[in-house]
RNA sequence: GCCCGCGUGGUGGAAUGGUAGACACAGGGGACUUAAAAUCCCUAGGCCGAAAGGCCGUGCGAGUUCGACUCUCGCCGCGGGCACCA
């Protein structure tokens, strides 16, 4: 009998598929389409196990799905612009577009050998021309239906290389590479008007039925509707000019409390007071230094200058309130200007000691023993929905919730012509500018004469020039004249290109749309769009359920505006599955100066519970993280494939873990997996050599079958991988004892095949030729699992005493609840729990269980 | 700091509010073998007990319920996101 041989067979079945063209997508409407669609990776260098764990799921939908009747899309591409390439060239000297397309054709020919069944003729990169050429047109027909504009905006400015640095180049407020302390500057940037989608995009989440609900909370959470007031204070003794300082607030409730006023340094007020005062200019440049991000301005202590002009209340014009400039608050977000009520937030509190500033609660909480925040305590800040009691409200004592309090403050201030109620969004304009090169160039020019001109869609692409160096610092466009000089489009004259390249996520806002038809001389093919789109199921890590998926919801209505998509296609994804990571444990030593040294898996030898080296020396195993190359916690899955082959591989990162969750990579689980497909292959070989003999149990074992396929199938629809899979071991192990007949067995074992084909495609191309399938499996129709053999006849019900399971009863299936009732009372553990005595109380759950009260 | 998740044996994990630990890994015992590998069988949450059986047990603390891993509230720990990483 021949050996499980998965690099004999796996090469074998994928050359079978390519010949059959099985995953090649074609329009047809004999058949309901089916649109699979995993984010597409960056090109990083070699896939990792995260990758094929991420690419099976997609891979099981999509060969399922196929099976169930469907006509399945199911394609792969390149998310290929990015910093990663520019750093690469800065390190080693080589260029962006080189490192990138090796890196592509590296993780294409790691890809195939999985056997995923993918339509590689629609393969595409971001980076090609052809691609992001029709991104630059997609551009022009969004700025000019008013969805794109320029305005100033903040970037973390490094002054010493001077450059602009992303987030994750800022370390602790400093250049990752210069060292120096960053700074805000503000550079004139391209904005899409992602604002003016903000109430649609977050009324349209309740539609996102198949979505994961945290995925929709965040969004909305993002997108934050807020209603509150927006009104001015006069001012007292301010420079001409700012006679007003308007403000926006979600609590006007607390403006009783209001204790001072702090505007952004970079407010047109503190711009003014910074001309003439050089205290004032040199507490705004200190101000300024720093990260962009939230998360720094939220963590950055919280520093003031007082500017000396004040502020009238508006109910009280006797009362003054003093002005600050305050770091933490940016020019961008609402007014630049807020007004401070430290009883009711912390961060206002602790501006409002550190200046000996007043504080005064406006409410307390109904109940409990509360220290108030002028006595010392904390802010007081309760969901707006609590009752509370107010003590200083407008309305005098009043016990109201928040939400009361601000409608009907609000509901004042419009009838004394103090302010007025608004909604706001907290999402703000996508920023689109990079002031870098491996990016796609945003197609138009800078004329002295025209000012900002389209370029013509016939000289598109603008395509990025090669001869570029990365020695220094900065974009290099902005230094290639012969590149960055260029005709205007409108008068001829001598103009310079936009050196600003695009945001990555431009290109991953729209890849999904560009599937339906790659090689379109257009950026879509409608018809192609129309019949294809949306996409059924979407599958990504969750670390994108903001951005990515927000862009593209918003992509995807811009393009409906510009005629690019059918206006069916506005939410482009109908489903979305958010899965974990792949970890691994990190084996860690130490160097002579007790620096970390990390060590690749396959350099570790574990012994009993412990792990060392091979030249014996200890190794400490830290907790499971993330697989990343500076760790060294990664396994290839090159490897996995040359030892075991892409069936064990795809096995093992299904089974175990469920999918949304994370899964730990161990040696010894890919082991066992493959133990198993050799089990399984085994067992497929036996029935196929043996002789047509009756047996015994014939009956349970197709009875079992039938109860595999149900599971299997629910598993595969509702993303349960590994309960699946748990029900394929069962099954197997079913199999494998049963002494059922040839025939029985036979059967068994081909339905066991076809139902594992999605997830071990090869294994079950082998196994249904070797048991007289017709065709390929790939091809062939999903099995129904037959009803009538489901039914069982009789059932086990669990009899718990006082909730503690302590027997249990088996009955006809249909038996009436009162003669279960009187079975349940003759049971000898209930005879003895009553004691003689009668139950309390008697819970018959139908076919589940039975509780006894004593 | 803010938003969103997650937490179950030695390990990965299973469980429409209804038998906690399915299925698997590692472990222990056994069969086959001269031996090993491979394969197969048995065992297996903790504590007490010879056994029958009993008690405890899903991060911690409360609550709702006949019944809570599951729902509610509070805490602890870990992870994702925070608008220029992708």
């Amino acid at each position: 009998m021949s050996r499980y041989e998965p690099s004999l067979i796996e090469p074998k079945w994928q050359g079978a598929w390519n010949e059959a063209e099985t995953f090649k997508a074609v329009r047809s409407e004999d058949k309901p389409k089916y649109y699979v669609l995993e984010m597409f990776p960056y090109p990083s260098g070699r896939i990792h196990i995260g990758h094929v764990r991420n690419y099976t799921m997609g891979d099981v939908i999509a060969r399922y799905k196929k099976a169930v009747g469907h006509n399945v899309l199911h394609p792969m591409g390149f998310d290929a612009f990015g910093m990663p390439a520019e750093n690469a060239a800065m390190a080693s000297g080589g260029h962006p577009k080189t490192w990138t397309y090796d890196n592509i054709d590296t993780m294409v020919s790691q890809m195939k050998p999985l056997g995923f069944g993918l339509d590689w003729s629609r393969m595409f990169a971001t980076c090609d021309p052809e691609y992001y050429g029709q991104q630059q047109a997609l551009f022009l027909d969004f700025l000019e239906a008013g969805l794109v504009y320029r305005r100033n905006a903040v970037v973390n400015w490094d002054p010493v290389d001077m450059t602009v640095l992303a987030n994750e180049q800022v370390i602790d407020g400093k250049g990752w590479r210069s060292g120096a302390e960053v700074e805000r500057r503000e550079l004139t940037q391209w904005f899409f008007k992602i604002s003016d989608f903000a109430e649609e995009l977050l009324d349209a989440i309740d539609g996102l039925d198949d979505w994961p609900a945290k995925v929709k909370l965040m969004q909305a959470n993002w997108i934050g509707r807020s209603r509150g007031l927006q009104f001015a204070f006069s001012t007292v003794e301010a420079p001409e000019g700012f006679d007003r300082i308007e403000v926006y607030t979600t609590r006007p409730d607390t403006l009783m409390g209001a204790s001072f006023v702090g505007v952004s340094p970079d407010h047109p007020l503190a711009r003014q007071l910074e001309r003439h005062s050089p205290e004032v200019a040199a507490f705004c440049a200190e101000a300024r230094k720093g990260g962009t991000t939230e998360e720094a301005l939220e963590k950055a202590e919280k520093l003031g200058f007082d500017t000396g002009i004040k502020v009238r209340h508006p109910f009280d014009t006797s009362w003054e309130l003093p002005v600050y400039i305050a770091n933490f608050i940016l020019m961008e977000y609402g007014t630049g200007a807020i007004f401070g009520c430290p009883a009711h937030d912390q961060r206002d509190l602790d501006f409002a000691r550190k200046y000996d500033l007043p504080v005064a609660s406006t409410f307390v909480p109904l109940a409990g023993d509360h220290v108030l925040p002028e006595d010392g305590g904390e802010a007081y800040v309760p969901p707006k929905t609590e009752t509370v009691r107010f003590v200083r409200g407008l309305q005098g004592e009043v016990e109201q919730t928040g939400e009361e309090a601000i409608d009907s403050t609000v509901d004042f201030c419009e009838a004394n012509g103090v302010g007025q109620g608004v909604t706001k969004f907290r999402l703000r304009d996508w920023g689109l500018s990079r002031q870098r090169y491996w990016g796609c160039p945003i197609p138009v020019v800078h004329c002295d004469t025209c000012g900002v001109v389209p370029e013509k869609k016939e000289n598109l692409p603008v395509v990025l020039p090669d001869d570029v160096g990365f020695d220094i610092p900065g974009n290099p466009l902005d230094r290639h004249p012969t590149w960055r000089d260029t005709p205007c489009p409108k008068c001829g004259a001598t103009a310079r290109r936009e050196t600003d390249t695009m945001d990555t996520f431009v290109d991953s806002s729209w890849y999904y749309a560009r599937f339906t038809a790659p090689r379109a001389e257009t950026p879509t093919d409608m018809a192609e769009a129309a019949y294809w789109m949306n996409v059924d199921q979407y599958i990504g890590g969750i670390e994108h359920a903001i951005l990515h998926l927000l862009y593209s919801r918003f992509f995807a209505r811009a393009m409906q505006i510009t005629g690019h998509l059918p206006a069916s296609a506005i939410e482009p994804f109908d489903a979305l599955f958010t899965q974990g990571m792949v970890t691994h444990a990190i084996f860690e030593t130490k160097d002579a100066n007790g620096r970390p040294v990390y060590h690749f898996p396959e350099e570790v030898e574990l012994v009993d519970g412990g792990a060392r080296l091979k030249d014996g020396t200890a190794v400490e195993v830290t907790s499971s993280a993330k697989m990343s190359k500076s760790k060294k916690n990664v396994v290839d899955p090159a490897d996995i494939i040359a030892r075991y082959g892409a069936d064990t591989a795809r096995w093992f990162v299904l089974s175990d873990s469920p999918p949304e969750r994370d899964v730990e990579w161990t040696a010894s689980g890919a082991e066992a997996a493959y133990r198993h497909l050799g089990r399984v292959y085994r067992i497929a070989a036996e029935v196929a050599g043996a002789e047509d003999t009756p047996g015994k149990g014939d009956e349970d074992l197709l009875r079992a079958m039938h109860k595999c396929i149900f599971d299997v199938t629910q598993g595969v629809e509702s993303f349960g991988f590994n309960a699946a899979i748990a029900k394929l071991y069962a099954f197997t192990n079913t199999l494998q004892k049963s002494g059922a007949g040839t025939a029985a067995k036979r059967e068994a074992a081909r339905t066991l095949a076809q139902l594992m084909s999605p997830m071990t495609p090869h294994l079950a191309e082998e196994i249904w030729q070797m048991l007289d399938g017709v065709g390929l499996v790939a091809e062939a129709d999903w099995p129904q699992a037959d009803e009538a053999m489901l039914v069982e006849d009789s059932v086990t019900l669990p009899i718990q005493i006082n909730g503690k399971r302590k027997s249990e009863i088996t009955v006809a299936k249909d038996l009436p609840k009162d003669e279960v009732e009187k079975v349940v009372l003759a049971d000898p553990a209930v005879q003895k729990a009553l004691d003689g005595g009668s139950p309390k109380k008697l819970i018959v759950v139908p076919g589940r269980i039975v509780n006894v009260v004593v």
